[in-house]
DNA sequence: CCGTTGTGGTTCATTATTTAAACCGTTGGT
DNA sequence: ACCAACGGTTTAAATAATGAACCACAACGG
């Protein structure tokens, strides 16, 4: 591996439950050299992709990728052209909706909608990042992605958030199957307890998953209706922002869609 | 300069103006060998921070910073912040507001909103650099910057964009002279012929400049009376966009402000 | 039809950069 | 006053970057 990703992986350690890091705790996360490590973020620093907090402080991500967002969103509108589709979504189902993107490894939630329909509202966080095994977004993008792309990603991290996340890798690979038959994955209290989700997979040009549109309510509130209503939001709202981003759905999941009306 | 800094110099080389680049001409921009080019270009690519267009071609910014930038803003919202100010300043000017932030040497726009005042509004691109002699935003940031950072920023780039653009250091110098006195930038057809515009610096924790906001209006509707709510709800919104930020403005300018309402 | 010029991508000996262990000066807790 | 951990800096040794030449391919022109 060549320094260059040795650095970039070095933006990896920033997540959203540890925005900010000091160099040693760096360099351990990332099982670099202190001195390494050190000339690497220093470099990053440099081009504004990372930056430190007061003087000989921790680092934190830097403003210069804002202008490398700003500059692809005016390219490749991806964020913006999926908001007031997410916003219509949470307003017919009256739950919360939220779109993740596959970004190496990642499922990272890029956005989300909240409705103002009930009192209590599933609630998220931009740039969290979703486990694959124990969310309904996790599933539906692991399930259209290749055999081998699925398994690498499924050989770490099978924490159990909950008494129901299921953490058997058979017992997972059932659930996807069932994905794959019915175009669409549901969970219930696998990631976060009283909470159930449905999702779809998103796919660009080729007809590859990109990642997955999901809505979520509290279990409390579930009724055979709701789920039915979040169902087909879900699945026309992701009908709709494939067709905007320019994507094409695989006929196989085009025609489990058309079954959930 | 190390490895690191010479890759992520490539990602400088995408610009609103040319989101995506060919593999020789990246190599020719950034004054690299095609080969060390092109490894450097797949780390890149490996990571996320850029993609390729279809099979072998050009390259373009990738997804991986949509996760960072939302990283960035879920704890430093600096756009999101900044935004219901900027539509407030837009309604109540009846003009087009801008932000922009000082990113390595660049003054990027990043956020900017319209009043639907008029049928006619100046019109912004996010993700757009600003040249610093030619702008009123460039004036309001470099005059509140170190001079030497200052004169630094001013030695290359030049280039006059209308007949009425600055490229004379000395004159230009004069209006940062009064920039400081005034706390405020002013120009009119500097940049894009037909449009006045009046900008002020923002600052951070410590008093030094991050970016400035601006507010630009087509000439043709120009008044004293429009240029002074211009002006007053230029330095409203950018107090108030520093007190979110937590910035802290030197005392010079706040005196400065004062004086103008 | 063949040469020219451009592209994206690859190879390999030479060379320069990165690396890691030890070391500093500070800071914060006990 | 001590110890541990911090951010940052130095060194010789090892590793990785470099760049010229090269390949296959496509578009263009005579």
């Amino acid at each position: 591996m060549g320094t260059v990703s040795k650095a970039l992986e070095l933006l990896e350690c920033f997540t959203n439950q540890r925005p900010q890091v000091g160099l040693s705790e760096l360099a351990r996360l990332a099982g670099l050299n202190k001195a390494t490590c050190y000339r690497m973020i220093s470099e990053l620093a440099e081009s504004g992709l990372v930056e430190q907090i007061g003087t000989s402080r921790e680092y934190r991500i830097g403003a210069g990728v804002l202008r490398l967002a700003a500059l692809r969103e005016a390219h490749v509108p991806t964020r913006e052209t999926a908001m007031p589709v997410l916003r219509r979504m949470a307003q017919t189902t009256g739950e919360t909706s939220h779109l993740s993107l596959i970004i190496k490894d990642r499922l990272v939630t890029l956005a989300f909608a909240y409705s103002s329909a009930h009192g209590t509202q599933v609630m998220m966080e931009d740039a969290d990042t979703l486990p694959w095994h124990a969310t309904s977004s996790g599933h539906a993008a692991l399930a259209f992605l290749p055999r081998d792309r699925c398994a690498a990603l499924l050989t770490r991290d099978l924490q159990a958030h909950t008494a129901d996340t299921p953490t058997n890798p058979e017992q997972i690979e059932r659930s996807l199957e069932a994905v794959r038959r019915s175009g669409m994955a549901h969970t219930r209290g696998t990631f976060e307890a009283d909470v159930e989700s449905c999702a779809v997979a998103l796919f660009d040009a080729t007809g590859g998953v990109t990642g997955a549109l999901g809505c979520a309510a509290p279990s409390l509130r579930m009724s055979e209706q709701r789920r039915q209503t979040m169902q087909r939001a879900t699945v026309q709202a992701a009908r709709e922002i494939i067709h905007l981003w320019g994507g094409q759905t695989p006929a196989p999941v085009l025609q489990a869609w058309a079954q959930l009306g």
